[in-house]
DNA sequence: TTGAAAGCGCTAACAT
DNA sequence: ATGTTAGCGCTTTCAA
């Protein structure tokens, strides 16, 4: 039923090579073959097998993506952003969403290694042992985005700089007149994105000479519900922080909705900044102020510098870092 | 450098069909020489190539996704259950995320067929010539996932019933004392949910004997924007209506937005309804009150459904619908 | 400008 | 219980 090249060289009346060589619009074919072979291809709605063309040109045109959650603002944008760079450069997505779950993570890797992807791009950078012993045994080249790979691991990532960008916003507030900053984290044991905006936030402080207040430190998973508990627990202090910075929109809208629940509000009592300007920070009221990561550069880059490893012009690239900027919207007021 | 069966069953000191055997669990391997494979097999880092593997079998155990954008609130969490089922059957997805665009969606079709995918699910319903004949041509099964094709094309889909839900949404302000209920729809010209949830609420107002007000219906892309120009062309109206019905969420916030820049108050100035009972409904405050889909169980039938045409178990299932139902939160009041 | 033939890595009869 | 062999559908030398 299915046909294939065979029954196109037949109808067309040449051989296989020849409706190869039309496929691959390859030089010497006689015009009139051509458009033979052509009519040929029409008549049986021929599609090529592109498995069979990857089995023998061992290049799949294939990426597989993996994601820690693509239901999250954040991580679909990026991903629809990869997909978009991908396709315009003909080659497809796998995408894996692992949702935290380590085991599911190493899982895809293997699958994306059995199917022979030609490469991988990976935005989580929670790791274990048997991940960082894998991806060290893998000959294809593999593309951290908006994650920093552990020292073993040798891959590109791009990235900006989470420590500056914590330590930028920081020192804004404190600009403001803010001197009761809370901070609402990212988990920073296996995470270095994690660890590196909390480290900016308390360089930050160190250098403004303003003393740590445990009261107002939390750390979550990034999600809507950290930012709204951790807030919760914020607010059940004796003083409040004038102003709370989370390192992502989402904790911070949750911190938001929190601080309006409790009959407060933003940024009159206090103010929020957020961490990704991910879409969400404009569909909540107040706007929400935040730390922009240029998305869409940091995608398109991920596969572009890939695409480049895949090919062969290998850029020799380790590490590349994107500008970053604080958008402010009206979450964040100036205390003088 | 790679490498394949040949090197495990050399290293092994068999020949490739036992190597074959083990891989796939097969009888009739002695325990000892399985033992013997497999320690080959970890020995080179072996892992089987599912493209020659696919080749031969005529499965690739891939399913092709195309989605109409996958930053939406409503697609992400839809394809986030799609990829969860899939994987957890074993199948890999490839996304193909088309913004509308219906030559980008063509090629995709294309692309796929070209990977051998196993199946297809299309979360998108806008259709012209081109892809209603390949559609036709296709022998690969296809599942609409939310989204109905149009007559001329037979394959399966998982829905709710749009109109009843749009019916029963409205009928339900009527019964809280609303008479001047505006519309936000989604386009009517190619989209049959577009068209039915329009249905369904011009019957609802016919039988409680209201009269369509031009005034406030306007329809968009399902997109927060457009909710919110659309609320802002009926905010510009003589009378205001009570409440407003957007058949998306994304829609409803945007609606929500324009009131509350217009300092208005919901509910107490304008009611607000959304469509899809998205995650987006508990981000925003007041939380939105929507009409539910069953978003995981429209993810994970559609994933079932293919998999069962698929695998020859054909259901003949020609159309599931779910059940939908109301779900309250805070940006409805009654007027009783 | 074209065709024949080898082979990509694997599975699945068929032999043994 | 194991090995031999013929493909799967294509690309790609190489020869004509």
């Amino acid at each position: 039923m299915p046909v294939n090249i065979k029954d196109v060289a037949e109808r067309a009346g040449v051989s296989i090579s020849t409706v190869s060589r039309v496929l691959n619009n390859g030089k010497y074919v006689k015009p009139e073959v051509r458009a033979a072979v052509k009519q040929a291809i029409e008549d049986l709605d021929f599609v090529p097998n592109s498995i069979a063309r990857s089995l023998v040109r061992k290049k799949t045109n294939l990426i597989g993506v993996i994601a820690s959650d693509i239901s999250t603002s954040f991580f679909s944008s990026t991903l629809s952003y990869i997909e978009e760079e991908a396709s315009r450069n003909r080659y497809n997505i796998l995408v894996g969403n692992i949702k935290e779950n380590l085991d599911k993570e190493l899982n895809y890797l293997q699958v994306f290694k059995e199917m022979q992807v030609d490469g991988m791009i990976i935005m989580h950078e929670m790791m274990n042992k048997p991940i960082e012993r894998f991806l060290s045994t893998l000959t294809i080249p593999v593309v951290f985005c908006s994650a920093k790979p552990s020292a073993s691991v040798n891959c590109p990532s791009v990235n900006i700089n989470d420590k500056q960008a914590a330590y930028d916003t920081v020192k804004h507030l404190v600009s403001l007149g803010h001197r009761n900053i809370g901070f609402i984290g990212g988990d920073t044991r296996e995470i270095s994105t994690g660890q590196h905006r909390y480290a900016g936030y308390l360089e930050a402080l160190a250098d403004a000479e303003i003393a740590v207040n445990p009261d107002w430190i939390g750390f979550g998973n990034l999600k809507m519900q950290d930012g709204y508990d951790i807030m919760c627990s914020f607010l059940a202090r004796e003083q409040l922080p004038s102003v709370v910075f989370a390192v992502s929109d989402d904790m911070a809208v949750g911190a938001l909705n929190c601080i309006v629940d409790n009959k407060l509000r933003v940024p009159e009592d206090i103010s929020l900044v957020g961490f990704d300007d991910s879409g969400i920070t404009e569909t909540v009221r107040p706007k929400l102020t935040s730390l922009h990561q240029p998305i869409q550069q940091i995608g398109e880059m991920s596969v572009d510098i890939l695409i480049k490893m895949i090919e062969g012009n290998a850029p020799g690239v380790k590490e590349i870092v994107l500008h970053h900027k604080l958008v402010e919207r009206d979450s964040l007021r100036s205390l003088l």
